[in-house]
This record gives C-alpha cells, structure tokens and sequence, in this order.
RNA sequence: GGAGGGGUUCCCGAGUGGCCAAAGGGAUCAGACUGUAAAUCUGACGCGAAAGCUUCGGUGGUUCGAAUCCACCCCCCUCCA
C-alpha cells in the first residue's frame, strides 16, 4: 500500500490543523509509513460528538497508509485532564474507569480498520503499562524530567491556578507526566512517532515529544485538531435533549442524523470538510452546486448521510432516512401499518400506552413532549402547547386540552403520532 | 487589618417601602414566513386549570405592607496597609 503523501496538505486544506510541530519535518517524516495515535479517556460510558474529529482524523492517517493506534485511557481517566475542566473533578471509582474503558475499546475500533495488514490498527489501554508502574520508578524515571517551573505556565494548570476559588489538585497536576510517559512507551513498544489531540491536547503532546526525546533520544512529532466552532457563535454538539453521543443507545441513528440535518447553512460545508472523507474537491462542487439553489441544499442530507454511515454504518442510515421521511415528507397519512411498526423498530422515540385511553395532556407528560423552556416537563406546559397550536396527532392539529387518545382514534388501532412544535416527534403505541 | 462597591428570576442587568412575579436585553420554547434553514414578525418564559402559592445571598426584625428599611452572618470585587 502507498503512501499517501499528501496527507498533512489535505489535512490542512480540510481546516483540520491547529498546530503542529515543526511542519516542514513532519510533512517529511510522513513520507514513509509511521505509527501514529490518539487517545481517549474514559470520562463517561460512551465518547460523543466532541471526539469524532480525532477518530476520523486517525482513520485519515490509516488510509494514508500509516498505523494508527487507539489508546484508551484507563489509567488517565483514573486521574483527569485538567486541560478539558475549569475545576477539579470528582474522582471516579476504579470500577467505572474499567468499564467505560471497556466500553470506549469497542466503540472506537468501529472508527479504524483491523485488517489493513501491515497498518493495521491496534487498540491499547495505557492502564496496561501505568497500572502496576511503581511509584518510586516513576517519579524517579518520569518525573525528574518534568520542571514545575515550566509546568505551571502550561495553560491548563495555570488557568487553574489563577482561577479564583478553584485550584488544581497534585492528582491532576501529574496528569501530564501520565500522558507524556504514554508517548514514550508507545514510541518505546509500537514505534510510535506521531501523537494527534484536541487543540486544547497541546501542551500535553509537547511534554510527551520532550520527555520521549530525554528518554530515548528520538524526535516524534504532534498535530493538532481544531476545536470545532459554529457560525453563531454557539457550542457545538449540543441539542435541546442534551450531548450527541456515538452510542446508538444514547443517542439513537435517527436523532443522529437529525442533529446533522440541521446543521446552518453556515456550518455545513466546513462541517463536510471535517467530518466526511469526501475529497475536497467534490466538496467544492457541492458548495457551488448548491449556490445557485433557492431552496434546500443538498449538503445537509450529505453529510447527515455521511457521518451517519460512519458511526451508525449503513443500517444506521437507512432506519435514520427512513424515519425522517416518514415524518417530515407530510405525508404520515401514506403510512402502512407495516411502515409505522418499522419506524418503532427503526427507533423513533416511541411511548408504550396499556390502558384503553389517555388524555392529550398525561401522553404530553409521560412522554416528556411537555417540555418548558427551563427543561421541566410539566402539566400547564402541556395544556400551553396545544393551546398554541404546537401539537398535532396523526397530522391533524389539536387545539382543546380536554382530548383524549384512545385505541379508537389510533391509526390501525394501534398508533398515535403526536407532534409539538416543527420537529419533535413521538410515536404511541397502544399494547395489544 | 482599614476604606469603599456588590450579591435580583437560566445569563446579563434595571429596580431603593405598596401600582413588583419584578423594566430591558440575551438564551430558550411556540406560532407565522421558509428549506426540518437564516433573517424577520408575534406570543410564552417561577409553580398552578384557577383561587392561590413560592422567589430577589442567609437568618431574624421594623411595618398594615419589604427585593427595597434595620441587625447580624456568608460570599465576591476594587483600593489602601
């Protein structure tokens, strides 16, 4: 397999560069077939949105022809990065940390592929070699080339340390030693010469190239991703339900393809550029193909589609599309009763109803439609949505609160699909 | 240690005895328009169907009546030492 050599250029061309260290030598260094890696730590059961950047940029690296290593951070997460929190962290038990290691190992082996032979990926957890590591050897070995001094100019600690009432505790001050030391060893045991992070993964990526420097003698390397930023100005990754998760339990194919459909126009081709591996110069077409279009944009389903298939994979796609057209073609009325239990099954939110009937308002409620702008679900909520004329049952607006459902009006006496406002959607369905 | 300034509803920020559930802006939600967009316009925005109930750092007090006055306490900021 060839080298790609290119890679840093396109990368560049994507937007895809914060930083990177001495650029003309990397570039060089990438000539040949290198190990690279990322990692990950385990802060919750599953990675989100956030960390999509990293993977697919990994997953760039591997069709470029180098060997990415995936690194979970089991031991790290034990500790916390300092770098992603304002203030000090509760500490997680140790059980937590394991599992959701275990549970980031499998979800991000879906972003890299096992198979490419000599590149092929590997996944590591770095509790592996800090787990048993003896303190003393560790703060003799590791920790006399770390300077204090410099340490708390690193933007992290310091923004903890001037914050007022905040402060940094020694358990996360050592973080970057544990994640400089995970660069030496990967050098050490994989070859490793190329770290890739988060913008904010700066500071922590040089420590490692000094430390595997001091340690081995050797030069690797680190590259930067951006932080993702929206056009308004608003963070990224967040909808009115919450975080977008990768995990399709979390976050379900369909509400991950509604996130991205949504996306401004704005956003959407910087977005495409980041987050499909579609080449720039079909991006380009795209962009101007849709300048001259007055109404919807064909980016938007692009790249819902693409980034859909690549955490979701093709069924992920054809549930998630299937359920969007459903619901937003207007046509709910051309429904069969086979089409109506596939978007159950597909995973559109869905309520189970077992009594024979229900009022308007408690389906509202129980289903959490009845949502206040503060984040409540509440009754005068729900009777305030029908009022306003924000809720339809099977396409038909309702605008009495004293309605009930009941299996008689139920579609096929089976479903309900209640709307509120242009897009939430809920499917009832009466038990038999 | 001394001298000032301040803590108001999700955020910013008015309000200094009743007309205050509390101006205005932002955010959010909904309606209209539209492309499941942006911009714009309209409405909602403590809880409650309502009566009413609970809010203005905390605890007490004055008063017919307090976010507004008094006492004490807690926290933040600025300046001086």
């Amino acid at each position: 397999m060839g080298i790609d050599v290119d890679l840093i250029g396109d990368f560049q061309r994507r937007g895809l560069v914060a930083q990177m260290t001495s650029g003309e030598l990397l570039v060089e260094h990438l000539r040949e077939p290198r190990t690279v890696y990322c990692g990950f730590d385990p802060t919750a059961d599953s990675l989100h949105i956030g960390s999509l950047v990293p993977l697919l940029a990994l997953r760039r690296f591997q069709r470029a022809g180098h060997k990415p290593l995936v690194l979970v951070g089991g031991a790290t997460g034990l500790i916390g990065d300092p770098s992603e929190k304002a203030e000090e962290r509760q500490l997680n038990t140790n059980d937590t940390v394991a599992e959701w290691a275990a549970r980031l190992q499998s979800q991000v082996s879906a972003f890299v592929d096992f198979e490419a032979g000599v590149n092929a990926a590997v996944v590591l957890n770095n509790y592996d070699w800090v787990g048993q590591l003896p303190v003393l050897d560790f703060l003799r070995d590791v920790g006399k080339h770390f300077s204090v001094n410099a340490m708390i100019h690193k933007e992290s600690v310091k923004a903890r340390i001037e914050r007022e009432g905040a402060g940094i505790s020694f358990t996360e001050f050592s973080y970057l030693l544990l994640q400089s030391f995970d660069f030496a060893e990967l050098y050490r045991r994989h070859g490793c010469t190329v770290q890739i992070g988060g913008s904010d993964q700066w500071g922590n990526i040089t420590g490692g190239i000094d430390l595997t420097r001091r340690l081995h003698q050797a030069q690797v390397f680190g590259l930067t991703l951006p932080l993702i930023t929206k056009a308004d100005g608003s963070k990224f990754g967040k909808t009115e339900t919450g975080t977008v998760w990768l995990d399709a339990d979390k976050t379900s194919p369909y509400a991950f393809y509604q996130f991205w459909i949504n996306t401004a126009d704005e956003d959407v081709y910087n977005f495409l550029r980041l987050f499909t591996f579609l080449s720039v110069d079909e991006l380009d077409e795209i962009e101007r193909a849709d300048a001259n279009v007055q109404g919807r944009k064909s980016a938007q389903p692009i790249l819902a589609e693409e980034v859909t298939r690549l955490v979701h994979g093709e069924q992920g796609v054809v549930s998630a599309r299937r359920i969007s057209n459903a619901l937003f073609s207007g046509s709910l009325e051309a429904l069969t009763e086979g089409d109506l239990g596939q978007l159950a099954q597909d995973g559109m939110p869905t309520t189970r109803l077992d009594a024979s009937q229900i009022p308007l308002v408690d389906a509202l409620v129980n289903s959490g439609l009845a949502r206040t702008p503060r984040g409540e679900v509440t009754v005068g909520q729900a009777r305030k949505f029908i009022k306003d004329g924000a809720i339809t049952v099977n396409a038909e607006r309702v605008q009495d609160p004293d309605v009930t459902l009941s299996r008689t009006t139920a579609r096929f006496g089976r479903y309900h699909i209640v709307r509120r406002g242009k897009k939430n959607f809920q499917l009832f369905v009466w038990s038999d």
